[in-house]
DNA sequence: ACCTGAACACCGTTCAAGT
DNA sequence: ACCTGAACACCGTTCAAGT
């Protein structure tokens, strides 16, 4: 359709026309995420960039919260799972894999949001899982409790990307953040004893010692709490 | 425009011209939201709403994610704080706080995915966090850390919201619920063997239960883990 | 069987022009 | 000053029709 000037290309600069395969869309899918961020992800920007319709696509995916989950998995293929295996103490691999997770979604804004809704169920993602589920297990928290902190691990490291994704890359989010500081610093003392008391405090830390502050926290928290029906463990027989 | 057969209102069955204004806005916003969903709250719907044009609104409001943040304020009215103040363990008076938060996320599905990335900072979210630091300074947690624990609950009240949000609308979430759970039931047991060895556990447990047990986790592990550099409780002196 | 042109039914946001 | 028509630059998804 556009007879864009497109220069001669012989040999293959431009792979000829890649094969229109689910491989080749999400592949394509990446390529573009990475090289102008999530939202231009479209399926008509996607169709243009493998020289077809955007019907066409929908022979391979099923949608575009699919196709998003399918480039997720594709990028969980790089988490580093090499700490679930090493030597030291298990809270500090398990932080370690789960930064190596977030890492990931970091670096791609935007993704971690959709991924909080749908949820990813291919290779990549179940060995992360039985990674971590190793872990817990290294760390003797029990096998019904481990199966829910699996889940509360991964969501708690997937939402914290998503908070995180779109917001600094939005021009206002300075003034978003401006603007809870100012309320928080210009809180009433009467209305809001507590924040008034906690000033600055309450913005205080920079983002990696909050995350990891986090992290400890729910492993600590798992570590203690029983899930309901759970048999209690006799220490003192 | 579309002159579409409109009875003849007299008297005022519709409000002549509702007062084009910010919070006229934001409550048509929050009509459109509960009747139709969020996905239907568009500037154009809203300016079809208000009898006007869409390039009107943004006389009132920047963009769409402020509005947003504009109808999240005007719910968060609805949150109980009356646990607070109240008798009993004050594990169970936040939990019993952070619920009434969540309810009113679940109730509006998609509105904590755009919560989670445009922070409020109204009235009514100061409310909320100044409720939470009173129960987590009734709890005895030091004031450096609730200030970092508040951020911590409401966070993970907030992603879980998003994180059901959408998923039960969309009618291909049975589907993915499936392709999950068929993962995880055919998961090989050399390659995963924790997986293959909990199997069904994995995704066993009402979500209210792990909610709950989600919310007490986090209670424990904030009463458990300092923040770095805070002073050690000296508890045998 | 596999693919796709064209259409349907929408979007957010801007800006020049009107009152 | 306040408001807005019209335009710009896009969307996802479907489906009848083509090869």
């Amino acid at each position: 359709m556009a007879s864009r000037t497109r220069p001669v290309v012989s040999r293959r600069e431009r792979p000829a026309k890649p094969a229109l395969t689910r491989e080749g869309i999400v592949a394509a899918a990446v390529g573009v995420m990475q090289a102008e961020g999530l939202d231009r992800v479209t399926m008509r920007r996607l169709a243009q960039e493998l020289d077809t319709g955007p019907a066409s696509l929908y022979v391979y995916v099923r949608n575009t919260a699919e196709l998003h989950a399918a480039m997720l998995e594709q990028l969980l293929g790089q988490v580093d799972l090499s700490p679930v295996t090493a030597a030291g103490d298990w809270r500090d691999r398990l932080i370690t894999v789960l930064s190596s997770y977030l890492s990931i979604l970091f670096g791609q804004p935007g993704l971690a949001q959709s991924v909080l809704v749908t949820r990813p169920s291919g290779p990549a993602y179940l060995s992360l899982a039985e990674g971590i589920l190793a872990l817990l297990s290294a760390g003797g928290v029990p096998p019904g409790r481990a199966a829910w902190a699996v889940d509360l691990l991964l969501h708690f490291a997937t939402s914290t990307a998503a908070e995180q994704g779109t917001r600094h890359r939005a021009a206002d989010a300075d003034d978003e953040e401006d603007a809870l500081a100012a309320a928080l610093r210009e809180a009433p003392a009467e209305t809001f004893p507590h924040i008034a008391a906690l000033g600055a405090e309450l913005l205080s830390g920079a983002g990696p010692d909050r995350l990891t502050w986090g992290f400890r926290v729910l492993i600590s928290g798992i570590t203690q709490t029983p899930r309901p029906e759970e048999p209690e463990p006799r220490e003192n027989p």
